[in-house]
DNA sequence: GGCACTTGTTTGCGCCCGCAACTATTGTAG
DNA sequence: CTACAATAGTTGCGGGCGCAAACAAGTGCC
């Protein structure tokens, strides 16, 4: 019994009564390696995002806030129609909105209308804006690293690119289905 | 130049202009390997979680409260000091104190004080909360399967597990050594 | 035993964000 | 041309959760 190491094992007790096989390797249940897999990615995530959020306030920026800063710099005349960059960031419209609303206040991030439809606005990176990613990317970087990416060799490096470019190719196309 | 691909590429751009090295193997700005692995696992985790929420709500739960009956469930007497599950969910006590609120609310969980520590309140999970936790459990791994770990090949599945467990227990440690 | 200090939990307040409703514009069909 | 549908964005409302404060209870030091 594993009750302290496998995700709801208990609840999975009752079902292995009635199994005959104890574990399935492509479908059913997760087999030993797959659970732990997902149950460290799991225990992971939450904390990570919380000592990233941590190290970026420094420059009294959010987690979210850094990443619209990203978005748009990438952008090559750093602007965005809202509709997009609320799809880049995994948020809903209102999200974006009131996301928006705290950095426009900060000055580091414009809105105008777009010249080509009267309907979307562009959210624009601001001299400010970007001047402060400068500034507190080089230590957001350093922060993954310590955290994260400087744990792990380069095989697992790779391997959670090639893993996690799958997952996210697949989410993309669930989510455009869904449209 | 790789804008579109690179995590602040264009912030990184000034920074490239003063530095000799295109690529710092071990510490400094993240190599390509490393930007890729970083980069997919940030677009994934949030639409990721998007998805299992929806495929566990059909239950009437949120992922939060799932994850608070696999963690009762867990124990031999399916009870938990508050401030233990609130460590074990990387929630502050506030917050688990709301979220015990709506469990108990649909009688999944009671609450029952510490015959030990009278300051303490035993997190108890109910037999209709078991009962739900059965219910939902092979929906939900097959959920996990179906979004994440059935898109990866064995390598990438044990590669994920040593990484992500590193991971866990620098976080922890941290954790720790905050305290 | 008394008094400070730590620990466990809850409450007030505020921020973030999703959903539904609403407005403004654009696209489409008749 | 006009009506209707689709798209872009904002706002009202409510839920989730973190922080600081309050309070209860246990612990250690004299």
């Amino acid at each position: 019994m594993c009750a302290q190491l496998l995700r709801s094992t208990t609840a999975y007790a009752g079902h292995m009564a009635r199994s005959p096989k104890p574990a399935a390797p492509e479908t059913g249940w997760l087999d030993p390696d797959e659970m732990v897999a997902w149950r460290a990615y799991i225990d992971s995530i939450t904390p990570l995002q919380h000592l990233l959020e941590a190290d970026i306030s420094e420059f009294g920026l959010t987690n979210g806030d850094y990443e619209v800063l990203v978005r748009l710099s990438e952008q090559p005349d750093h602007r965005l129609r809202m509709c997009d960059l609320a799809a880049r960031l995994g948020l809903s419209p209102s999200g974006l909105t009131r996301r928006l609303d705290g950095l426009v206040r900060n000055g580091l991030v414009g809105r105008e209308p777009s010249p080509d439809d009267r309907r979307v606005m562009l959210a624009v990176l601001t001299p400010e804006g970007y001047g402060l990613l400068v500034e507190a990317a080089p230590q957001h970087v350093d922060s993954v690293r310590r955290h994260f990416i400087g744990l792990l060799t380069r095989r697992e490096i790779e391997a959670i690119g090639s893993a996690f470019t799958k997952v996210r190719a697949a989410l993309l196309a669930e989510q455009d289905a869904a449209s």
